[in-house]
DNA sequence: TCAAAAGTGTTGCCGATACACCCATGG
DNA sequence: CCATGGGTGTATCGGCAACACTTTTGA
């Protein structure tokens, strides 16, 4: 087969949760990298580069979440892939992008702070960016709040043990709105995913919280979870 | 930059829902093509190819759909992207596949049968298929079922005026379950997506069916249209 | 004793389900 | 008149949202 030669580049949309709103209100934040040359020179844009020839997508995706942000996710997935013939017109070129999402846990975000090149923004509030990338930003929140009912990707965000509060913190910093706590709380048990590790954070000017570990198995949502999410069968 | 050469490929799982089970029941049925030269020769396959230079994505599955089926998508979507180093290991190079899902009318997709090299199965038996392409098959399923609340996606599979049982075969086929026709004709009525279109099917040794269409605009899921999906927001 | 957040109880609403029943047509 | 599928009515059940209330800690 004569198949013609184009760029595969891999981009990951990197989120994290951090207590920085009004009353210590939770946010999500991303890293973007300074564009270094032309095109879009000085902006920023999406970690990400050219995919090697013995590395599997998702190795790609690692390699440059972990250039940027100094560790590994807890948890990556694909997005989609951007082949518009228009997205980099300052390269001869097409460049198809293969674009995954991350979700790390807040205290680890830090660690990749230091690099000039780098930097944290909210992600509700980015500037314009590279190339697609402000729409494939969205593209991502969209999907991050599509999947954030699965326990895996909420726990992704927290470290191993967590309060309640905390769970819900993270939920309402992705969905952008507050959460009821006293239903929230009674979903979260109902789902099984959760297991009281007996222990309790000690030091609040209140009620000590339980704190929580995720179980392996259990219902696959917190949310909707009901017998039928679609309609109902008839035998 | 110094970008490694890959081929780039763009497949597409077509789907279609024909009236050919037990007592006119509808299945979903798809095409493949077969193989004419190794790897995996003799075996089938997605529709698909290389991706020339200076197509979109989007353009590259709409050419292989047209060549395959003889005509247009009423809908067509990204599914993911495939690029594990194993997929094509009589190759030389690697392969990243980008992978889209479509859907025809059922009257429409009977044109292309006659080519020896294609053939329409049961989307739910299929044989082993080449490369990973019974995974990719399993992912556009499961895909389809969560997108076929979208009424965007189910008028796709229908000719511009249907019946409300025609449209409930269509769910049917795709779910693999019946659905009770009362409950599903108040939901879908419901919506505000179809309109009465005053005609009513003769000739039937029954009751005759109401005629219609779907309206342009409207709520956004025939489904899960309650006020919010996920929990409840607190001011 | 108070403030604050954890955690519990209760109620009403609404959608999903199941299924009984009527309607209209061809044979 | 009968069979068949279209179409309507209705009762039940369970989850979710709302919110009042109790508990437990540090200050």
């Amino acid at each position: 087969m004569s198949t013609p030669c184009a760029s595969i580049a891999v981009s990951t949309v990197i989120f994290t949760v951090r207590p920085t709103g009004p009353g210590g209100r939770h946010e999500l934040w991303l890293p973007l990298v300074r564009r270094i040359r032309e095109p879009y020179h000085h902006m920023w844009a999406l970690p990400g580069g050219p995919l090697d020839g013995d590395q599997t997508l998702e190795d790609a995706a690692t390699a440059y979440l972990r250039l940027t942000a100094g560790l590994d996710a807890s948890h990556l997935e694909q997005l989609a892939t951007f082949g518009g013939l228009t997205r980099s017109q300052g390269a001869d070129e097409r460049v198809v992008t293969v674009v995954y999402w991350a979700a790390l846990p807040a205290q680890d975000a830090a660690a990749g702070e230091e690099d000039l090149n780098v930097t944290w923004l909210r992600a509700t509030d980015l500037p314009p960016l590279a190339f697609d990338h402000s729409l494939v930003v969205a593209h991502a929140l969209e999907r991050l709040r599509d999947r954030i009912a699965d326990p895996t990707v909420a726990r992704s965000f927290l470290p191993a043990a967590f309060t309640i509060a905390q769970l819900r913190e993270v939920h309402e910093a992705i969905l952008g709105r507050s959460v009821d706590a006293p239903n929230f709380r009674r979903h979260v048990l109902r789902s099984g995913r959760l297991q009281d590790t007996g222990e309790r954070v000690p030091g609040t000017p209140h009620r000590p919280p339980a704190l929580y570990r995720f179980t392996a198995d259990g219902a696959p949502d917190f949310f909707r979870s009901g017998p039928n999410p679609l309609h109902q069968e008839t035998p």
